[in-house]
DNA sequence: ATTAGCACTCATTTTCTGCGAGTGCTAACA
DNA sequence: TGTTAGCACTCGCAGAAAATGAGTGCTAAT
């Protein structure tokens, strides 16, 4: 949308100080407030056409006009392009050492949460392209069998397989062997039914193990595929601005933080889309947002691993400083991973589920 | 605290009564609500005592009376007495499978939330007492190891090494016979100091390697020892009760929740108390808990794993249903267990944090 | 010992009122 | 033709005043 100069400061005056405040703003503010020398009364004018245009809207007669979620999406994407040069070269965050990724990521999401004043989330990154580096397997007990996966990026998983029938430590063994013979090199996708049936043949008579074994790795790899881990925090930051602690669905909003599944549709909405997302109100994926906005960055640590990072808070987010911290966002990362670097402990985990 | 029998049944009738509405209750309603047939003037007599007994108060003159934390404690004594001997024979939960232990533990925590309406909490067993299983190195590359450190009750822990010299993957395989053969079977308390260098000796030139690996096995086992785990459910119940939605430290409460960390004081608290606890307002551990109750059981899953369940809800919360239901827990987990059982998969986990 | 009666208290709700921020419109002006 | 001063009007909001009513304590009668 093209707007005259003019009309275009006006809206931005308005916005700026909405974000500010949260109050309406009315004529004779932004009569002073902005550097063009105009009076209250044609700011009124101008300010008729603004909320024609849905720009701009009066909660009731004889208030201040507040933006609309149009006018914030205006406000927005002219921000966006007056950014645009600088993210260009940094799409890529430097995430060198994924083990002890969750400690890593739920830092992330405090820090970003304390440095903004908004929610946040970070999801962990997923790695459906992720290739296999090796496979352990661990006889437990007569029928009991431990698999841990370790993939590229040093992410682990471990699964305890249950065996219908006994088996020797000797078989474990060899299944190891040719569990790692075969697999090794493929991608997480790459698990599929032709390879189950011929590793089946290969394994002869220990064919009976291989389906379980390959099932249950499967399973606990792909696990959070659909279903990311998520980490948040600064949830609580909600109540600091009251036109979303007062809204009816702030509890609902809240318990989806709390029980982070419902962000997985805004998570996977966001996932492929590159660079920095910024909905507004209705814009949003997910029902529950429709009073927020959200603004969310997509990482990329190679190998197939990638996730996001988002923040959640009212329409009158400081976009500008958002979006410059999601921005500046390489830079907290390289600290944690700075130090990090000097501890030799790194990643250690308790069963996990699905 | 002895109380004549008529005093006690109208103060019975009144935190009944209170526990209902969540208003403070006056003398007309009792005379109604008792079956003992007394007018309401009789009743104001008796209230005036019971308030001079410091067991309930009128929040301001001519407002009905609201029970006291002392009054609440008056009657939670007398329901847990009455209930005592049916808990005897119950103090241990079957939990025979605590692999996929995550899940079934949030599990646990949504099913009580949305059964008592209140918070929960359940922190994952901890397992000072628990004995190594087995340990498995695997090589990583030149100078990584992935230690996956296997207890009794099948917890499964992982951690990545940084050795800062390389190793050859025969040594590996040494280093991994030595570990076993030497700690298999010591609980994760008893590896210290002397344990290390009686190791150390034994490695010879696979010496300097012994204690990057150690260390870290320790760490790692011994991480969630101080900080167990917690998954909590239900915080934004809190908003269905007034007076503690409204009150100050509301925010600070859900913040707690969602930090988790907070909560660990409680956890431990009650850890080593047997049965089940009740925390009314100030006796809480935990300051940000005053408005509330607090209802925490034990579980003890044998071989030196045991955690807490928890319930957070307002002073007027149902003591009686919250008890019970804790106490009907048992039959909860074998459910879950059972359904569990019933699948082939169990447990597998990206690298955890301390 | 119990209870009916009554005056009194006080949080809460409702109603009323004035204020003022902000508007739209008109008319004058450059 | 665009800008501005002026003015009447609107309407949410805050505070005061009044009405309400639940509940009490006390007293006197049963």
């Amino acid at each position: 949308m093209e707007l005259e100069d003019r009309k275009s400061k006006i809206l931005t005056a308005i916005i700026r100080n909405y974000l500010e405040t949260g109050e309406p703003v009315g004529s004779r503010t932004i009569s002073k407030f902005t550097d063009l020398q105009l009076s209250s009364a044609t700011i009124r004018n101008e300010m008729a056409d603004l909320e024609e245009m849905g720009l701009i809207i009066q909660p009731h007669t004889s208030a201040g006009r507040i933006p609309t979620d149009k006018g914030y999406r205006f406000y927005v994407d002219q921000m966006m392009e007056a950014r645009k040069h600088e993210f260009d070269d940094e799409k890529k965050l430097l995430l060198q050492r994924v083990d002890r990724m969750e400690a890593a990521l739920k830092q992330l999401a405090k820090v970003l949460a304390a440095n903004t004043n908004y929610a946040t989330l970070v999801s962990a990154p997923t790695y459906t392209q992720n290739k296999l580096k090796f496979i352990q397997l661990s006889r437990v007990d007569e029928a009991k069998i431990l698999a841990v996966i370790m993939t590229q990026g040093n992410i682990v998983k471990s699964t305890l397989v249950d065996l219908n029938e006994d088996i020797s430590e000797d078989d474990v063994l060899k299944m190891n062997v040719l569990l790692n013979a075969s697999l090794n090199g493929l991608s997480v996708d790459e698990i599929n039914i032709n390879v189950i049936s011929s590793l089946k043949a290969e394994a002869k008579e220990l064919s009976v193990a291989v389906e379980p074994i390959l099932t249950a790795i499967a399973q606990a790899v792909a696990s959070d595929k659909d279903e990311p881990q998520i980490y948040t925090s600064g949830t609580t930051n909600i109540f600091k601005y009251p036109e979303l602690s007062q809204s009816s669905s702030a509890t609902e909003l809240i318990g989806a933080f709390e029980e982070k599944q419902p962000l997985n549709e805004l998570v996977l909405s966001s996932m492929n889309k590159e660079g920095i997302q910024v909905y507004i109100g209705e814009e949003s994926p997910f029902e529950n947002l429709k009073d927020c906005s959200v603004v969310t960055a997509n990482y990329d640590l190679g190998d197939g691993l990638h996730g996001i990072v988002g923040i959640v808070g009212p329409k009158r987010m400081d976009y500008e400083r958002v979006v410059g911290t999601l921005h500046g966002l390489k830079n907290q990362l390289d600290a944690i991973y700075k130090e990090m670097g000097t501890k030799k402990i790194s990643g250690s985990g308790i069963g996990k589920d699905e």
